[in-house]
Order: structure tokens, then C-alpha cells, then sequence
DNA sequence: CTCAATATTTCATGATGTCAAGTAAAGGGG
DNA sequence: CCCCTTTACTTGACATCATGAAATATTGAG
């Protein structure tokens, strides 16, 4: 009874999930200092990255955040507060509100957003051809 | 001034950035959800995980969550109230409090472990050869 | 027009996180 | 031995994030 559930995963898998740990690990670092260099908190970054792309009713960011809307109201109220985002009526739906970034918050994306790409350079250390093995890695083991 | 710079990150690096951002996003959400499925928060199960390899100073969980002490207390608080974690006087040192699991905090830590590697099965879909391609590419980019 | 469905907000509640202040113990220098 | 600084942990106050239930406004179907 209780035979070793351990013996079934093979040391090489364990050994990648570890390494992919790691990389979580580090990618969410990075990501709140950055944030917080900018005076924000990580929910308030990504929102407001999802938003220099397009505006977007307050439903979709709750879809995007994978959260409830009711949350979606307090982070848009506290981005609007400090200018970097404000709420729109949408032309063709009284009930629906769009979130849009400001200037300001078009500039502040940016700048987050440069200083991610600066943090990730640790891929600068892989060739081409590397980089493009990783890629269809990645891509076989998101899609199965 | 102000040339372009996104133009400055060839293509296949942004895609590869953007591959392990979903990996990241993935894996978090399964994080969550395994860790939902026992009642823990994603803080809980990372504590509790930490704990069932052996006891630590409240100080050095602290460190491995890079959060404030003053945390950590809570955290484990609400874990030793559903007894899956207990504190023990540290015999070398009377200001230190060892956190351990129970033995059926261990149970439930097991539980989630192996809840996690079966949702990292899209592993299975990588040859052996792949994996150990994998594995090398992930540790250039973590070893700088 | 009526009524169910949808979009958002508000409120209550809990978890997480920080910081500052307090308590207790360790350890060093006189 | 007695200060005095440092260290470990807890407590309290506060902000953010997250959920769920209830309220409001609007849409759109019948």
C-alpha cells in the first residue's frame, strides 16, 4: 500500500517543471519591481498595459484579469484617480463603461513595458537558433 | 528623437518573451486552482509546500517568499488554525519559532504536489530529446 | 409594455502585503 | 555583571486585491 507516486514522474520532467518554476518565479519578480518603480501594483500594471493597447469595457478586463468585475471597479477607480486611465460611455450601449488610458497612461505603459524588455535581456544570451528552438518548445508544450 | 524603440528587439525575441508570458499565466492559474481545490490560497500552498520538505524559522519563510515577517505570521496563523501547520520552540534559540507541517499538512501537501504534475502533463507531449533540449535552454536563460 | 438578461457599482468580508512599534531573547563591550 | 545593540517575532493600522450578494440602469425579446 502507498507505493511511491514519486517513481512514476521521471527525474528529467521534474527537473524542466522545476526550471519553469523558476522562470515564474523570476517573471513575477521582475514584473511588480518594475511596477512598483512606477508607483504601481501589478493588477494596476497589467490593466493598464491591456489598456494602451485598445480601450475596453469593464467586463472584458474582468474576462482579460480573469476576475470578478466588482474588482475591475476598484483597480479602474484608483488608475483614474491618479490620471492614468478614465472611464468612457460607450456610443452604442448606455449601460457598458470604457476604460481607456490617458496620454499619461499611454507614457506610463510604455516606459513599463521598456523596462520589461531591458529585464528579460538574460534571452539576449541565446543564439538565433536557440531562441528559435525555445519558441517551438514553448509553442508544442501550449498547444497539445 | 524618440526614434522607434520597439524596433531595437528583433520579432522572434518579442515572441519568445510572449510564449513565457503565457507559460507564466498558465502555470499561476493552475497554481491557483490546484490550491483552490484544497482550500488553500496560492500563499498557503507555496507556504505549506515549503514547510512539508522541513521546518523553517519564520524568518527564513519571510526570505523564500521575499515578503515581511509580519506577513508570514498570518499566513501560518490561518494554517495552524485548520492544523496543517504547527509552530515549535527552536531549542538553540528561544526568539526563533520553527514552522513545521503536520502530519496532515504533509498529506495535503503531497495531494497538491501531485494535483500540480498532473497539470503539467503537456510535458508528456516532448520527446525525452526535447526535454533535455528544454531543460538546457531554460538553464542558459536562468544562468546568465 | 413587461420582464428577463446584462453591465456596472456598492457593500461586506477575508486574504495578502507593507510599515511602525512593541516584546522577548541573544550577545558583545565595558 | 550590566547596559545596549541586534535579532526574531508579533501586533496594529492601513492599502490593495479578490469574491459574492444586492442595488441601479439599460437593453432587448416577447
Amino acid at each position: 500500500m502507498a507505493t511511491q507516486r514519486t517513481t512514476r514522474v521521471d527525474p528529467l520532467t521534474l527537473e524542466v517543471v522545476d526550471l519553469i518554476g523558476t522562470v515564474v518565479a523570476r517573471y513575477h519578480e521582475e514584473y511588480e519591481d518594475a511596477a512598483a518603480e512606477h508607483a504601481l501594483t501589478g493588477a494596476q500594471a497589467r490593466l493598464l498595459s491591456l489598456l494602451s493597447l485598445e480601450p475596453l469595457p469593464m467586463r472584458r478586463l474582468a474576462q482579460k484579469l480573469k476576475c470578478e468585475p466588482s474588482n475591475v471597479t476598484g483597480i479602474v477607480d484608483r488608475l483614474e484617480a491618479r490620471g492614468l486611465v478614465e472611464r468612457r460611455p460607450d456610443p452604442s450601449d448606455r449601460r457598458v463603461k470604457l476604460a481607456a488610458a490617458t496620454e499619461e497612461g499611454r507614457r506610463v505603459a510604455r516606459s513599463l513595458r521598456d523596462a520589461l524588455n531591458f529585464a528579460r535581456e538574460p534571452l539576449a544570451g541565446l543564439s538565433a537558433e536557440e531562441r528559435l528552438s525555445l519558441r517551438d518548445l514553448l509553442q508544442r508544450m501550449l498547444t497539445p
